[in-house]
DNA sequence: ATTTAAAGTAACACTTGTGTCACTATAAAA
DNA sequence: TTTTATAGTGACACAAGTGTTACTTTAAAT
């Protein structure tokens, strides 16, 4: 009943990631991604009315693999292995960290859908906040973090480590247990 | 002999930074920075050939002050007061960090003076990691530091300890030094 | 008071991105 | 094979940023 689609919605998401992660969300504009696809960009408008609409439901789609993939956490048995679920997932998925940012740079977006998405992406942090709260009190319930320190100082701390910059191009396990030693035990030699 | 201007640097500078973090690099141009100056766009031409010349030109103006303060951790004696200071250091000029990442979205611009500032900024994090390495060898030397752990780890873990945002807005002073006893002895419980 | 050098302005031509729309192309249903 | 619904195109009018230039303003030197 109708023509072939030149790209599938993977691909367009994809590409979207590639984009945003290259230039940032005010450099991504429709003609670069219509290039990127090799359509044109008049055909992106079958879809998506705006930039913003297209953005936030990309953000959708990538947020919610992530919460996923993040509910898993809760089959790993005791703590420890839960720690390294967590930290493994953040390291995977280290883009996802960096297409946070692009959100906050959106402004109050003309279209509706772009609104309602928005609003969606507002309540995802809490649906995270969830499976996290109850990791660390778990940990804390057991007696393996330590009770004083604020959780969301062990969670900004867990979270903000993937953004950590590799120049010297340590060997990726070297690179992650490193940081998941300082994270767990601190990088002062025991006195 | 000439007429006076309407903005003194320091005014530039400062609004340009602003500007910056608002924006974004991509977001960031002639005209809206003319008009929070509140100046015509023309009369930025007089001093600046283009945007990336401006940028560089701040960015440079920016690290130095941040080295010039960094330079002062030779001063504080023993390696606690070193890593105090190097924290107080970061949390204070927490926006410097940010900025980083604006010139790595600079393309290779068309104006010859923003390739030399380019090249100039391009050698201040070796200027940086001079002093850091200083820290760090003082650290691992005292027996204070884990030698195991490799350098380039433990800096960028607390450079990037800044970047944690503090959504429950708990106190600067909590805050801090949550942040400086996971780094140092870890979130773990001593078993 | 006149000159002068630098500061600032405003308009122009140019470039790049936006959103729309009449149009063509194509795969499947009738 | 004709119809039809959806995919995709290309051109248009518009909006916003760029870089230049002829012009005006102003404070200090003569």
């Amino acid at each position: 009943m109708a023509r072939e689609r030149k790209f599938s919605n993977e691909e367009l998401f994809q590409t979207v990631k590639k984009m945003l992660l290259q230039h940032g969300y005010e450099g991504f504009h429709f003609g670069l991604l219509a290039e990127q696809l090799d359509i044109s960009r008049g055909a992106l408008y079958k879809y998506y009315e705006n930039k913003d609409e297209l953005i936030t439901d990309f953000m959708l789609y990538e947020m919610q693999i992530f919460i996923g993939d993040l509910a898993q956490i809760e089959n790993q048995g005791d703590f420890e292995a839960q720690f390294d679920f967590l930290m493994k997932l953040i390291f995977d998925k280290a883009e996802v960290h960096q297409l946070i940012t692009v959100v906050k740079q959106m402004g109050s977006s003309s279209n509706e859908k772009a609104k309602e998405n928005k609003e969606q992406l507002e309540k995802l942090p809490l649906e995270m906040y969830r499976y996290l709260q109850n990791f660390i009190s778990f940990g804390k319930r057991e007696g393996k973090l330590k009770e004083h320190i604020p959780d969301s100082v062990i969670l900004g701390l867990i979270f903000q480590s993937i953004a950590i910059p590799n120049h010297f191009g340590l060997p990726k396990g070297v690179w992650v247990n490193s940081i998941k030693e300082i994270i767990s035990k601190g990088m002062f030699a025991h006195s």
